[in-house]
DNA sequence: TAGATTGTTAATCGATTAACAATC
DNA sequence: TAGATTGTTAATCGATTAACAATC
């Protein structure tokens, strides 16, 4: 049932997850079947808008019927490759590290976190949930040896261009990037920034606005 | 030079933070005037766009001679409210509650954090960076006295909704949600997401489109 | 003044919504 | 079969890019 799949745009790659998160809470409803109408009332989304965005990846429904709700789970799971697992380290294990290590979204998602990371001689020898951190300059061997291909970057701005070109050297492919910068990668690596400062900023421009009026 | 202020999209408002943080940089390197052209370069954005952004707000350029590196970094700031102050407090001082209370953007978005809260009577009555952890039910009391205007949900899901609920009772104006759903509040409560969950999801899809190429 | 670069209008592109024939 | 709802094409809307007159 797959289409041939060109390019996706990353408007709808970005909706994807939300429709896997009320999906699997319907699923645990006990919801078995859902109209494209009904689903779009309760994300907040044209009916038109979720048909159109499912159709980029095939047919998942049924004229007259609606989408089978876990089926259609199932298949985003798989679009979004949630099967497939992930092997990651993460880079700084300062405070903002160590909750993303804690962090429990990982396992849903496919990542398996492997390893920490810092050049901070304190933290290095000790274990957060079972991984431990290590020393920045066993980064690379680790690397190579256990087949991690996610690095997720939680130092300061400073350091942060430096560790992606270490990771990059190392052959990692893809980066999660908690640090505010925008990071100089190959083509071929993947960077997906968390933009905390970013978020925070469009917080106060909101409430300066809404308080302008 | 401020324009009568129409609604501006969000597409706009979400590339300023970035125009600021770019502006923030070149005022830093000592740079002092800046054309659209080569400021494009940098982000990596059409000169035109840039034009385009900046005039919803006002003309901050001079023809000729393109801007002025400091007094646009000011005027963005203004834009985007960061000089003025908001009074918050965090909600959930678990791991991620812990490490965004340490974190160091606060102050340059004109954010101060006054405490934070807990159900967990182990958190309650310590403190964190000279914040103390409090009990939950003191919340309401504390918004109210000390005119807190943002909460910061970094509760677990199953809580966020009833601790969004309290706030606005509260009387809190604006959330920054941690927490992996989308919360219902009433229209002039201002919400500002950061969804962690959809940002590993596309980065699975990412790194799953890629391979499957 | 001549050159450069803006502010702004017009053209293009892409994304969203509407409409409807196909079909379960 | 009749009713419902999809998949898909067409229309609309909004955002981005191009073009250029205004002007420093």
């Amino acid at each position: 049932m797959e289409k041939p799949q060109t390019s996706i745009s990353m408007s709808v790659i970005r909706r994807l997850p939300k429709y896997y998160r009320y999906l699997s809470e319907l699923v645990e409803k006990g919801v078995t079947r859902i109209s494209s109408k009904e689903f779009g009332r309760i994300l907040g989304f044209t009916a038109s808008q979720i048909r159109q965005d499912l159709n980029c990846f095939g047919g998942f429904g049924q004229q007259g019927y609606g989408y089978n709700v876990k089926e259609l789970r199932d298949e985003i799971a798989n679009i979004l490759g949630l099967n497939k697992n992930n092997d990651a380290i993460i880079i700084g294990a300062g405070n903002l590290g160590q909750a993303i290590a804690n962090y429990s979204g990982f396992r849903g998602s496919g990542f398996l976190l492997k390893a920490m990371f810092d050049i901070n001689p304190r933290l290095v020898g000790i274990s957060i949930r079972d991984i431990k951190i290590m020393d920045i300059d066993e980064m690379a061997g680790f690397i190579e040896e256990a087949k991690i291909n996610v690095g997720i970057i939680c130092t300061p701005k400073e350091g942060s261009q430096g560790v992606a070109d270490r990771l990059v050297k190392a052959g990692i492919k893809a980066i999660w990037n908690f640090s505010p910068t925008d990071l100089n990668v190959p083509g071929d690596v993947i960077v997906e920034n968390v933009q905390l400062s970013e978020s925070l900023m469009v917080l106060a421009y909101l409430i300066n606005e809404r308080d302008r009026i």
